[in-house]
DNA sequence: ATTATCTATAGATCTATAGATAATGC
DNA sequence: ATTATCTATAGATCTATAGATAATGC
């Protein structure tokens, strides 16, 4: 039931919901933005909310993903969380959405967005998985497993804050320079370091066993 | 100019703001909350943007009150940057709005909102002195100082994303038990050991030395 | 007299629908 | 015949103003 144009449509809303929030976005301005008259997006949507409600169910999608892959590919809890977070951190800078913002409004309407918390609930318990594993086998130093799968989760988001999609990047004090990935990286080896029993340890390179190196 | 009646209008549209977004905020929302007509309003101020630019003005005062007031308490830059993360982030949990829709708000308008970016690229500049300080007393090791303070900065704020104020708060996933205290300690442990180059001299305690362990 | 509030409403804007029209595939 | 688009518009909602009215302080 998905065709081309019904892609387009949630393409272009979720750059505008980006740009602009999500009430600060009319039909006009998407329907401007795929080349429709307003009234036929009515024809895709049954109307604005669920537009955002499609977006929203892809939100989860990424990390989710990412979070199995790099779980499946090493066997060191370590490697698993530094390859998670640069991986993580890097798709969310490339989301054309607002995080932020999707949790608010998954917040405010916890019913329609059930989906939504059930993935993210279970994304949170995959990197606490990994923590725990790491604690255990006593590479990580002892913490709050949960707090930190919470910390790790934010801290990947809160990158989005500073890096955005270009056209919103041109923004003072935003260094544009540099690349999701030596971001994601950085990251990446602050967290390593302030977990591991031994910093030294800290992994550097690979982010998947096959291709490494990748973006 | 300003009366007690300005800053309750403030603090309810705020509060509206946080929850419901600028534009999901509407005057008769907050005339409502001050218990006002909504014509009122507009008697202490020109449209709604007069009342968003005071709340933006306003974000980072916290923020540059706290840096500058460990930079004179601390000597060590181990020490400013503990009690830096913790205070910011314990600020933030109390932040009446939610600081990434004032970043797109005022990216959006860089010309209104002038006064918001040097304050901010103060607030950068300022942290970022306290990372070059510790890199070149060699307590801590060395990284990309800009990169390092635009991370604590966002890592703070994105604390804010899922420990927000009570009302919204009660939504899945989301540790009631937690105090801002506790995640900021975390949090700033974490950032140290990940910083220092002898993880063990991490501070534990002052984030105050005249009143210690102090909220 | 001045300060603060109210009622009433114009004007703008936005969502969503009804119903006509054009394009496509059989 | 079906699928996709359009025009036109009703109805809702929201901002902001005009101008009346009430409260306050001299």
């Amino acid at each position: 039931m998905e065709g081309p144009v019904d892609a387009e449509i949630v393409a272009a809303a979720a750059r505008r919901f980006a740009k602009h929030g999500v009430n600060g976005t009319t039909m006009a301005d998407i329907a401007e933005d795929v080349g429709l008259g307003v009234s036929s997006l009515y024809y895709y949507f049954r109307n604005k909310h669920a537009v955002l409600e499609r977006i929203v169910v892809e939100v989860n999608e990424a990390p989710l993903r990412i979070i199995t892959d790099v779980r499946a590919s090493f066997a060191d809890p370590a490697e698993q969380l530094y390859a998670f977070i640069v991986r993580d951190a890097i798709a969310l800078c490339e989301f054309p959405f607002d995080i932020n913002e999707i949790h608010r409004l998954a917040g405010e309407d916890p019913d329609t967005f059930d989906r939504y918390w059930t993935d993210r609930r279970r994304l949170q318990t995959d990197v606490q998985r990994v923590i725990d594993e790491g604690v255990a086998s006593q590479v990580f130093r002892p913490v709050d497993s949960a707090l930190m799968a919470l910390t790790v989760l934010a801290n990947d988001e809160a990158v989005q804050n500073w890096y955005r999609p270009p056209a919103v990047r041109a923004r003072p004090g935003v260094n544009q320079s540099l690349s999701p990935e030596a971001i994601g990286r950085h990251l990446a080896e602050l967290t390593l370091r302030g977990l591991l029993r031994n910093p030294e340890n800290t992994p550097g390179g690979r982010l998947d066993p096959a291709a490494p190196g990748g973006t």
